[in-house]
DNA sequence: GCACTCCATGTAATCGATTGCCGAATGAGG
DNA sequence: CCTCATTCGGCAATCGATTACATGGAGTGC
C-alpha cells in the first residue's frame, strides 16, 4: 500500500522556524512591546482603523515584519463579530453544474473579501441541516445553499434564514421567504421545445429527477407547458423521473428503447441525464439525432464533448454567482425587506445531438 | 435582465424570528440565567468536558433549547485555539480530479467532525500566497494543498509548513519537507506503456503540460524511461508541453496531425487533454483506435462517456484523501517527525480508445 | 465524632484583537 | 498669553466560551 519510490526525487531544505515542536504564536501584544506602543496603536497602524502618525506606523510595521506577526482571525472575529467568511451548501460536489456555480461564488466572494466554507449535502438532507447549523455556529456572515428537497430542507434553510443573511440559489424550498437566484426553468424549457418543434419533432419523452425540488418541478410544468402549446404529443410513460446522473439517463433510454415507442426527441432536465441517454442510444445502436434528438440542460463542459454533442440550455453560472453574492452582500447591511427573487434568462447551444 | 416571474410560483409562510432588524445573539449568559447556574456549568453539561449531575444536565438541555441557543464557535475557537477546520488550496475547482479530491477530503474530514476551508488558486502562485497565508490567520488547524507550481509555491508552501501542520497531495514542491500523498505517477506511465506495448505500439507521443510542477514531471520522466525501457519510439517533436485542459488537447492533436507523422499511440497526461485529442481526431476523421491509440491519466468521470471511451489511469482520490487526513490528524496529535511520502499505487482501465 | 476524600459547582482569569473614552500635546485664533 | 480645537496614543472594557483553581457539602473510615 506505501511505495515510497518517489522519495529519492525530493532535496530537502531546512525549514528556519521548525525547530521547536509548538512554535508560541506572534501575538499583537509582541508587536506591540518590540515597536514600544499600544497595541490599540499596533490594531490601528495595521488595520488603518484611525490615523497613526506615518513614523509609528513604520515602526509598528518593522515590528511586525520582523517577528512575523500574522495576526488572530479569530480573535479579531470574535471582537468585531464578523468573519468575513461566507458557507455555501450545495447538493453535490461532483455534479459540474454545481462545481462551477462554486467555483464562481468563490471567485465573487474573493473580490469581496470573503472567504468560502464550502459543503456538501451529499443529497441528505438530514446532513444538510447538520452542514447548515455548523456553518451558524462558525459564525459565518452569511450562507449560499441549494437546498436539497423542496420540503424536507425547509427547516433548516428557514431556521438558518432566521440566523443571518442566506441566499438560495438554483432551487429554493417552499415557504421561506428568503433571496433566490437561479434561472428562467420555464423559459428554458420553451427554448428547447421551441426548437425541437423547428426541427419538426412531434413526440417527445421527459426524463428527469424526482419533483423532490422546485427546479425540477418547474422544469417538468415548463416542459409540459410549451410541448401542449406547440402541439407536439407527449405519451402516458413518457415522463420518466429518477435522478440527476448519468446512471439514471442510461437506464431511462433503455427503459424508452424497450417500449418500443421511441418518441422523436428526449428532453433531458439536465445533461449528465443526457449524456447516459446518448450513450445507452449509441451503444443500442440507435442514430442521434438520425432517429432521434437529444437536449440537455446545464451546458457543463462536457456537453460538448459527447457523441453527438450536445444540445441543451446555457445556465449563466456566472452570473447566477455574482448576482447571489451581490444580494448577500447588501443584506450584510441593511435590514431584511422583500427578499429578491431573480430568475436570469438561459440561452440555447446547438450542437449536432438535434442535427 | 431581471424577470421574476417564478416568483408567483412560491408561498410565503411567517418565519417567526425574523420581526426585529437585529436578532441579539443567544450566548452562554442567557442560557446559564435561564437554567439557574453559571456559564461553566453550561459548557461543561453541554459539551460533556466534565461530570455534571443528571439533572443539572436536563435543565440546562432544556433551557438551551427554549432559547435555540446554538453556541459560538468563534469564541469557543479563540479559547481552545483550534477551529476543527483545515484549509485546502487547489488549483482549479474546474478540473474533475480535483473536484473528486475536494470531495473525498470533505467527506473524510466530516467524519472526523472537522469541516472544509475551500480555496481555488487558479493557477496563479501569488494568488495561491495570499490564499495560504489567509487560511493560517483564519486559524483553520491544518492544510491540505496541491501546489500549483514545483518552485513559485515553495515559499508559501515552507512557511505555512511552519506554521502548522500541511499535507501536500498529487503534487509537491521541492524543497519543503512536508508530508505528501499522491499517485506512482512512474508506475502510472509504466501501466500505460506496457499496455500499449502489448497492443503492438512502436512509437508514441506524449501530451502534457509545460513542467512546472512535480507531477507533470515525474509522468513525463515515467513516459521516457519505460517507452526506452520497452524499445517504444519517441520521436523528436513528440513530447508537446502545454497545460491541462480539453483545450490544449484539441491543439496539440492538431499539430501532431498536421505534421504528417502520426505516431502509433499518443500518451496524454490527463484525461482533459485525452478528450481534446480525441475530439480532434474524431473531427479529422481519424479513426481511434484504428489509425492512432489514445490514453489518459486520472480516470475523470467522462473518461467513460467520451467517443470512444478512454483508456487512463485510474487514481484512487478517496484512499488519497483519506490518507491525506489521515496523516493531517496525526500531524496536530504529535511533535512533527520524519515527513511522510505516500506514492498509491493506481490501475488501468481500459475502454475502446486503445482497442 | 473527627479528619479526610471526592465530587459537583461556582469564581474569575484567559484566549487576542478591537474600540470607546480619556488625556497630553500641539497649533491656531483672538 | 490664553482659550479652544484637533490629533495621536494609551488604558481598559469587551466579544463569548473554556478551564484552572477554589469552595462547600456529602460521604467514608477509624
Amino acid at each position: 500500500m506505501r511505495s515510497l519510490g518517489v522519495s529519492r526525487a525530493i532535496d530537502y531544505i531546512h525549514v528556519a522556524s521548525t525547530e521547536g515542536s509548538a512554535v508560541p504564536r506572534v501575538t499583537i501584544r509582541d508587536v506591540a512591546a518590540r515597536a514600544q506602543v499600544s497595541t490599540a496603536t499596533v490594531s490601528r497602524a495595521l488595520s488603518g482603523a484611525r490615523r497613526v502618525s506615518p513614523d509609528v506606523v513604520q515602526q509598528v510595521r518593522r515590528a511586525a515584519e520582523d517577528l512575523g506577526y500574522s495576526g488572530n482571525g479569530i480573535a479579531s472575529a470574535l471582537r468585531r463579530s464578523r468573519t468575513d467568511t461566507v458557507g455555501m451548501v450545495v447538493p453535490s460536489i461532483a455534479n459540474p453544474f454545481f462545481t462551477s456555480l462554486v467555483e464562481s461564488v468563490e471567485h465573487a466572494l474573493q473580490q469581496a473579501g470573503r472567504q468560502l466554507f464550502l459543503c456538501s449535502s451529499r443529497s441528505d438532507p438530514d446532513l444538510e441541516a447538520q452542514r447548515v447549523r455548523s456553518l451558524v455556529a462558525r459564525q459565518v456572515d452569511g450562507i449560499v445553499i441549494s437546498p436539497v428537497h423542496g420540503t424536507d430542507s425547509t427547516e433548516a434553510v428557514g431556521w438558518a434564514a432566521a440566523e443571518l443573511p442566506l441566499v438560495q440559489v438554483d432551487r429554493y424550498v417552499r415557504g421561506v421567504p428568503t433571496d433566490w437566484v437561479g434561472v428562467d426553468d420555464d423559459a428554458g424549457l420553451g427554448l428547447v421545445v421551441e426548437h425541437l418543434a423547428a426541427r419538426g419533432v412531434r413526440s417527445a419523452a421527459f426524463v428527469s429527477s424526482q419533483l423532490t425540488n422546485s427546479s425540477t418541478e418547474l422544469r417538468l410544468a415548463g416542459f409540459r407547458r410549451h410541448t401542449e402549446r406547440l402541439g407536439i404529443a407527449v405519451g402516458r410513460g413518457s415522463v420518466l423521473l429518477g435522478e440527476y446522473s448519468i446512471d439514471w439517463g442510461r437506464k431511462a433510454a433503455a427503459a424508452l428503447l424497450g417500449s418500443g415507442r421511441l418518441p422523436d426527441a428526449v428532453v433531458c432536465a439536465d445533461d449528465l441525464i443526457a449524456l447516459g441517454v446518448l450513450q445507452t442510444c449509441s451503444e443500442a445502436g440507435v442514430a442521434v439525432p438520425g432517429e432521434v434528438l437529444v437536449t440537455g440542460f446545464d451546458d457543463i463542459p462536457f456537453s460538448a464533448l459527447s457523441a453527438p454533442p450536445l444540445t441543451t440550455v446555457r445556465q449563466p453560472q456566472e452570473l447566477i454567482a455574482a448576482e447571489a453574492v451581490r444580494l448577500l452582500q447588501q443584506a450584510l447591511g441593511r435590514v431584511p425587506g422583500e427578499p429578491a427573487r431573480v430568475a436570469l434568462p438561459p440561452s440555447l447551444v446547438v450542437r449536432a445531438s438535434t442535427g
